[in-house]
DNA sequence: CAGTGGTCTAGACCACAGC
DNA sequence: CTGTGGTCTAGACCACTGA
């Protein structure tokens, strides 16, 4: 495991930050001390030092010197693992599997700009498909994919590998935008995903892109009783 | 604006990938070619490719060469703002406020593992607070305080400021974990939210740490009509 | 084997901060 | 002014890959 010589003096730092003995605003020793402690040259300080600043761990003010960092949330953004769902039932031990129940060719509706853009000059695949686990309903998902983008989804059949992996495999994506909210299931949600109207969902909506051209749109429904996202943040700590 | 000789590299390489003209899998030139069309030393484009690779936006191996990532969703995370309320709110145009209607110091309860690793040997400070947008009731903020981290809570008013910004300056975090769900209003929280019982929520669960002291864990439900939390992810690209 | 990236050196010049 | 970080050079040695 023989690190090299920045991650050692980049470890060495994190551990003092980690541990509270330097807390944050507390000031990192500068360059020229660390290279006499280590007995290395400015250059290998340098990446130790910059890799941490980028990670955010400390601030560097050229002329100034370089200091732990304080942690500002109005701004942060924290690491949220978007499941996939498979993998998520899967990972929690029960068997997974995917229930195609609706499935339409059609084109864009005019209203709906987000619609309009992602068919481009083409029509768009609508699925409509229940995430089971252990045989349970736990998400429902509405997809649009577009035709354009991906001509092959015509023909595929999505009875039981789902729509998300399938794409994955084909149509590498480059962008996403995720939007995360609740609401109540509405009647035809409930049935299929076998609660009571109303009951609370979490809803996650993703946009996906290649490049500049949008591939597929998604919005998956999760019964709130069954499912929680979860994010973890340390600022710019490995 | 002149950037550095190692951002245009990387700006330059961001590009082709954005606008796919790499697509994922795509070799990047080797730093002997990338040397020669920028005219400078290995150093410089090894910078380049290295933070390109340390965002994730491309992968190096020894002896092969350089690749365009390909996004993985069962392990990629997004960045996910994770917002201070007044500030999101102030952000939309609207008057922000904060309105404190319970207060308690009380032990914590013996039957909830977390409560009690929270007070440790102290006690906690129970809040509840409504978030206000325009007047209107937008989160409903359920908090435990640790007396033994933050003894200067108990003495503080919150009448306005809400405790989390009130923390903030007092007690930086090193740490803190996020849980993301949904579920339907109780009674209780319906009413002072200002919506029918059951309505759909979005509940935020907030534990935060100071080092390996826990400092406070807070419940932020909001009304499912009214909030999204938004996530962007591209690989690496800044 | 030749190609490629990972690391490191011992310098250098510059921009900026704070006294 | 001195101290600090930001950037860059022109080399070097090594470890690993794939033909």
């Amino acid at each position: 495991m023989a690190a090299s010589l920045h991650q050692r003096i980049r470890g060495d730092i994190e551990d003092r930050i980690r541990s509270g003995t330097w807390p944050p605003g507390h000031r990192v020793p500068p360059e020229h001390e660390l290279m006499a402690a280590y007995g290395c040259s400015r250059m290998t300080v340098n990446k130790a030092l910059s890799l941490l600043a980028d990670a955010g761990a400390i601030v560097r003010r050229r002329g100034a010197g370089s200091f732990v960092s304080t942690p500002h949330p109005h701004i942060e953004s924290v690491a949220l693992a978007i499941p996939d769902i498979a993998h998520e039932v899967a990972s929690r031990g029960w068997r997974y599997a995917f229930r195609l129940v609706g499935r339409r060719l059609r084109a864009p509706r005019r209203r709906d700009a987000g619609e309009v853009e992602l068919a481009g000059s083409g029509k768009l695949l609508a699925l409509q498909g229940l995430h089971l686990a252990d045989g349970r309903p736990i998400a429902l998902e509405d997809r649009l994919i577009a035709v354009d983008a991906v001509p092959g989804a015509v023909t595929a059949a999505f009875d039981s590998e789902p729509p998300g992996s399938w794409l994955l495999q084909r149509v590498p994506w480059t962008r996403a935008e995720h939007r995360i909210g609740a609401a109540g299931a509405d009647a035809d949600a409930a049935a299929l995903l076998e609660v009571e109207p109303g009951t609370a969902c979490l809803v996650l909506d993703r946009r996906t892109w290649r490049g500049e051209q949008p591939v597929t749109r998604v919005r998956q429904r999760f019964r709130g009783d069954a499912y929680d996202l979860v994010a973890h943040f340390e600022p710019g700590l490995r």
